[in-house]
DNA sequence: GCCCGCAATGAGGTCAGACCACAAATTTAC
DNA sequence: GTAAATTTGTGGTCTGACCTCATTGCGGGC
């Protein structure tokens, strides 16, 4: 992190919050900061922006909310650095207010992440294509240990995502796989279906590999289908679900 | 908003702001707490939880980040009503952080709202297919004037994806619509193509309306990509973007 | 009697400075 | 030489005073 310029003095009223966030934001947009860099010292920052301790705490606590920073008590604040997501909490959160259900969740994976295989067909490089091999070697040699299988699962996946080249879509998986991370992880454990697993892996990995957009969406949407299954997630049947939560009225406001 | 039960009082040193969030979420989800009510005063409700307004107002401010609460200076803290959405600057934020480009954020709304047009296909109720049909006919009676026109045009976009029975997926496209809409507004001045827009609305109305999925994901497909080249947001050739940002290493980490 | 304008009220926003808690580096004791 | 104790630097919390904004309601002027 270089030169940091002071920020603008004008506009006394606006929020000091949005002050904050828009000055670390131009901050990043001008390359001052980047991915993994470290924060001045509060204390220190707060007196370069002319501001308090306090105000410049609340403009960092917004930016951690989103994802953006990180904070580490006793260590410094950082730029967050891998894979881009929304807020950890935010999908939890917004399921808790408007009554997300799991087989939503894997709906909307589906969707997407069936999509997303498309694209890394068309778009990945050779460094993916070696990633993801890599990756595949990894699950196979974890079979018997089903947490490590997790693991280079997820990392297969994230790079799929990567070599999408949208790394919005990439951001949105992430975000619902990390919410769907926890129930996962306990079911993992009866590990019958790891072998199964890997070669659908492997098979992905081919028709990405190959330039098959097509045969990777439809191994994609396969693969998590059959891992929703396996979780007991689908979807209820109409009648089941009207008891569940009487449906909300029309009513889109503006 | 009825009784307000108390904070839990053990766990000393887990961080205040999470103990706010998680207090807010679990009244939330008992139903304590529900879109639009308002919290009590701070200093109330920070005396009550028995942590200083200080914290207290971190917790907020984080939960305000997410989109999940709404603050109103001289007004008072509230539950966020409204189609639920990611926070509304993290796009933008993240995109500052990760270099997101126009044409990323078209082609996930391509992919998933043409998704969402074909579930809602499926699912749809008497009450959207009215509600949206109320909308075309505000669009074509908004004929000469554009700012009219857009919001309709926005509203009929998110009745749909109410309709769609997945608030996930909701989501995500008011979040990136939301990013999207300041750009927009520029461009629809050149009022050229609002009357072919709002025929293709009223397609892809009927498509839904009659239950006809793909013919409704074909429908909407083509409107986005239609508009985005309304705005000149293509995807630029590779020769192109290349020069624009070196490829990021294929690094994922953990 | 009605309307405009100006307190009064109550809410969130900001500030200052002291002190607490945690993590890493450094020194000290053995 | 290693392990324990201390120091240092950083974020976390508290207190309580004061500022700004939006709403309410009371007057005075018409």
């Amino acid at each position: 992190m270089r030169f940091m310029p002071r920020m603008k003095q004008d506009e006394p009223n606006t929020h000091r919050t949005m002050q904050v966030v828009n000055h670390i934001r131009s901050l990043i947009e001008n390359g001052t900061l980047q991915p993994g860099d470290r924060l001045p010292p509060e204390r220190d920052f707060a007196r370069r922006l002319r501001i308090s301790r306090a105000s410049l705490r609340t403009g960092i606590g917004y930016l951690a909310a989103m994802g953006v920073m990180k904070v580490r008590h006793g260590v410094g604040t950082f730029v967050a650095d891998g894979p881009p997501e929304f807020g950890k909490a935010s999908l939890g959160m917004m399921g808790a207010l408007h009554g997300f259900q799991t087989w939503q969740m894997y709906e909307a994976r589906i969707i997407i992440e069936s999509n997303i295989a498309a694209l890394a067909a068309e778009r990945g490089k050779d460094e993916h294509h070696a990633a993801m091999a890599e990756e595949v070697a990894e699950m196979f040699a974890a079979m018997d240990s089903p947490a490590d299988f997790l693991v280079h699962d997820l990392l297969f996946h994230r790079i799929i995502s990567q070599a999408s080249g949208n790394p919005i879509l990439a951001a949105v998986i992430e975000t619902i796989t990390s919410a769907l991370y926890e129930k996962r992880r306990k079911t993992v454990e009866r590990a019958t279906y790891l072998r199964e697993s890997a070669e659908m892996h492997r098979e992905i990995y081919r028709a990405i590999r190959n330039r098959k957009p097509e045969e990777a969406r439809k191994l994609m949407e396969e693969h998590l289908r059959m891992a929703q299954v396996a979780q007991g997630q689908e979807r209820p049947l109409e009648r089941d679900a009207a008891r569940a939560k009487a449906a909300a009225p029309v009513a889109v406001r503006t």
